[in-house]
DNA sequence: AATAGATATCTAGAAATCGAGATATTAGAT
DNA sequence: ATCTAATATCTCGATTTCTAGATATCTATT
């Protein structure tokens, strides 16, 4: 299979193009597996990261799902009108809101994880293990250093 | 910086957890990137196609662009009534549309797409060259792997 | 040539996500 | 103490994207 000339010589934009295909595919698995289940993935995400990691503000959610904090206002309503998790004000700081698993929520992702888990090991099982860790290594050094590149170029001027 | 000890363990979910973050933060340079000119990522997308591969039916635009057939619709119509881009029918298959610039249209892609070029170089300059080399073809595997596993689990029984 | 299945595009309505900004609170500097 | 900047959450309205399915055309088989 060809590559455009422009993209085959230029290999910073064909990674680029190569991670957001990679990505969507993966994604699809994701998808897929999470709709069984009647859950959005953001949904899935809240429950998921409650669940490994307890009682959270839903600042540090936010960050791990990769939404804005809108987008995790509107989830977040949706999975307490379903009785999933629980809101309660930060004892320590009253601007923030912890976000919890209710006992439902609890034995909803207990039951859901281990089977989306197996799908997504298989939706990425074309890399052997060596090449996995290998890959991710490369993700970690190319994600962190986007991320601080965006945020040191944000606040000043774009160009 | 730590991880869970579930994903420390389990390289593939780690992998997928790697993989989404990598591109969720190179996608903000693109987003940020693209809004300087008025235009969505996939409106974007599809100029930058039709700019480098010329005139294409709406479904190789789609594929491209990642997103469904009828978010495809969706922005051409928007590109059409901008005036950058014009639909006519295939006269070797009619039920294909042919998509491709208008003057106007190349005029912008022109302008906009070295300078957005430059942006996502910079995005993804956190690896060295030879890594991005290393990256791109453990993607490409990857992401060819799960878009086959995808769709030989589709058409039969979820599991 | 007739039928069944695949493909291409589009419609309609629902759902997800974003961006800008409001509000309240905290942290830091003077 | 006070003032300013930063942080956390949420509201609102607009935009984007999806899913399901309608329609038309093409391909292949019988």
């Amino acid at each position: 299979m060809k590559r455009s000339k422009a993209v085959r010589r230029d290999v910073p934009l064909h990674l680029w193009v190569v991670l957001a295909r990679a990505f969507d595919a993966v994604n699809r698995h994701s998808r897929t597996s999470i709709a069984r289940f009647g859950l959005g993935v953001t949904e899935f995400g809240v429950l998921e990261v409650l669940y490994h990691k307890g009682e959270l503000p839903v600042c540090q959610v936010q960050q791990r799902i990769l939404v804005e904090s809108s987008s995790t206002t509107y989830v977040v309503d949706k999975l307490c009108d379903r009785g999933l998790v629980r809101r309660r004000p930060s004892p320590a700081d009253r601007r923030v809101t912890l976000l919890s698993l209710t006992a439902e929520g609890r034995r909803i992702i207990e039951r859901i994880f281990p089977v989306h888990a197996e799908t997504m090991r298989r939706a990425v099982g074309a890399l052997l293990p060596r090449d996995q860790t290998r890959t991710i290594g490369l993700l970690r050094t190319l994600g962190l250093g986007a991320a601080r590149r965006h945020k040191t170029s944000e606040p000043t001027s774009p160009d």
